[in-house]
RNA sequence: GGCCCCAUCGUCUAAUGGUUAGGACAGCGGGUUUUCAAUCCGUUAACGGGAGUUCAAUUCUCCCUGGGGCUGCCA
């Protein structure tokens, strides 16, 4: 199914627009077609400078890669290439020149020379009167020699589509089903401006003819344009594509989703630090379900899944409370090495010798399951690299029954208890059994008990041991040791903290609490 | 005003002519745990209203209500 993108440059990418662009570039790849990007600049008075480059930046950075049409060449420069060029249509003005003189010529359409002033005027009568709010035709009525006659002296005017009144169109959307609409209620609408531009509505049944596209995949807001389209492509005598109106994202109020109530801008999302797999993933979700309880896909994993089909009608309020939880879950599904390498960017500036740290995956890891943005980083990492100020203040903690005058002592046993592991030894498991030996009645009080039945099982007369009570608790010495070797409320565990610290930085940081 | 569309937990949604109306996020409670996070378990919460069809309607039909879109020489 060819299928294209054709968002109109007058500001940045919009992320309802993303959406709409993810699911018509899906229905494209399901069948191996290629997805082509449009850009409908007809609209001189509204355009955006850099508002193109945007669109493609933002689509690359989605994975939504582009085969036809405008999109990026080796230097990241926008170019364009395809087989039904050009695909901007203001490099197209001769194509809609040719095609609305065809629909002069049958009589399909006609010249209208009213005036903004008398256009206003008339709509604003008919809002009086509660009339539909429709063009009355007046130009219609002009005999041919007049017409010429105005055209000759140069006078400004349009030319709008004489729709069949009598006729009632009916069509089956891809996602909406059948709707019907009557000739009667739909006004002649403007194909051509007084400045030789076309409107959308000529552009688009032109363009998606001839660069043969067999499904036009839109926002909903179009559904009451469809009928002039579907006229249109009659009166040229073309196949008309399908059709998907996709439902709109709203605001929280349910309107359609606005600039006012939101961050609208797909680039918006992307300096917040979202990942593309998150933002995608929430954007498939928004109207579409696979029937499926998963709620995590990828890119790949949604070509396989998605259909038309199972595409909401209703608009979805774009609310950002699952997007949040899924950008944890595609932080946390990344490759250590990825996530660490994304890490490294944000923090060689700040910490160079991070570079060449060989326990900076460690490290890393201990960070993946809690950062949320990668630009929170530095933050996360600083303690590792940076040895902190910790005063017996910080350390004293009620809850966890760390008093002022414990802290001296049990330091000095930390230290005492952790430079007996030697430097081969000083990992995870190790280190967990050095610390647990300052703390644990149970571990002691086992191996004594081991000892005791070790020796009587070899014959050697044996004391059983007495029930030892070291003078503290494992919360006491494990916050205390955490405290002093991060000088953070929160952070990663203490037995993988010292661990990714070495033997020698958390010595080192034990002895510099100031007592 | 006219035309068109839509309607299930707070949000995204599933399913069905007969179900304890399911899941996810958020919320709440708990487990795990040295803090935070992560994770696990449990739990609160929905068929807008009225007729009709039917043995039976959340599901089908109609009406109402509510919401939305369009109603530009914008797209």
């Amino acid at each position: 199914m060819r299928t294209r993108f054709a968002p109109s440059p007058t500001g940045l990418l919009h992320i309802g627009g993303l959406r709409t662009a993810l699911f018509a570039w899906l229905v494209a790849k399901q069948s191996g077609a290629a997805f082509t990007l449009r850009i409908e600049d007809t609209d001189k008075t509204r355009e955006m400078a850099g508002a193109t480059q945007d669109f493609v930046n933002t689509m690359t950075w989605a994975g939504l890669t582009i085969d036809e049409g405008v999109m990026l060449d080796e230097n990241g420069a926008i170019t364009e290439k395809g087989p039904y060029g050009p695909y901007h249509q203001s490099a197209r003005l001769g194509l809609y020149k040719e095609h609305i003189d065809t629909l002069l010529k049958s009589g399909h359409a006609y010249r209208c020379f009213c005036t903004p002033e008398r256009l206003d005027s008339m709509r604003k009568d008919q809002e009086k009167m509660k009339q539909p709010q429709m063009y009355d035709r007046l130009c219609h009525t002009l005999q041919p020699a007049e017409v010429e006659k105005r055209v000759a002296a140069g006078e400004k005017h349009v030319i709008r589509m004489l729709v069949p009144r009598e006729k009632v169109i009916t069509f089956k959307d891809e996602i909406y089903g059948h709707i019907t609409f009557r000739g009667h209620t739909v006004d002649d609408q403007v194909l051509m401006k007084s400045d030789g531009f076309p409107t959308y509505h000529l552009a688009h049944v032109v363009d998606d003819h001839f660069m043969k596209m067999d499904i036009v995949i839109r926002g909903e807001e179009w559904i009451s344009s469809l009928p002039k389209h579907l006229i249109l492509f009659e009166m040229f005598g073309w196949t008309p594509p399908k059709y998907a109106h996709m439902p709109l994202l709203l605001n929280k109020d349910r309107s359609k989703l606005s600039k006012r109530q939101n961050d609208v801008a797909a680039s918006h999302y992307i300096e917040k630090g979202y990942l593309p797999e998150a933002i995608i993933n929430f954007l498939a979700l928004l109207g579409w379900n696979p029937g499926t309880t998963q709620d995590v896909f990828t890119l790949d994993e949604l070509i396989k899944q998605f259909s038309l089909e199972r595409v909401q009608k209703s608009g979805a309020i774009f609310d950002l409370e699952k997007l949040e939880w899924l950008q944890g879950q595609w932080m946390r599904k990344m490759e250590l090495p990825v996530f660490a390498a994304n890490v490294l960017t944000k923090i060689e500036d700040k910490f160079p010798e991070a570079k060449n740290d060989s326990f900076f995956l460690k490290k890393a890891k201990l960070v993946q399951e809690r950062l949320a943005f990668f630009k929170d980083a530095p933050e996360h990492i600083e303690f590792f690299y940076k040895a902190p100020d910790v005063s017996i203040e910080f350390i004293t903690n009620e809850k966890q029954k760390v008093t002022k005058d414990l802290i001296g002592p049990i330091l000095n046993l930390l230290f005492v208890e952790l430079s007996n592991l030697s430097d081969g030894n000083w990992n995870y498991q190790e280190i967990k059994h050095f610390v647990e030996k300052t703390y644990s009645p149970n571990h002691v009080y086992a191996e004594k008990l081991a000892n005791h039945a070790l020796e009587i099982s070899e014959g050697k007369p044996s004391v059983a041991p007495e029930i030892e009570y070291p003078p503290y608790t494992k919360n006491q010495i494990l916050w205390t040791l955490r405290a002093a070797l991060t000088g953070r409320k929160f952070s990663p565990g203490a037995f993988e903290v010292a661990d990714a610290l070495g033997k020698q930085e958390t010595l080192k940081r034990l002895k510099a609490v100031k007592v």
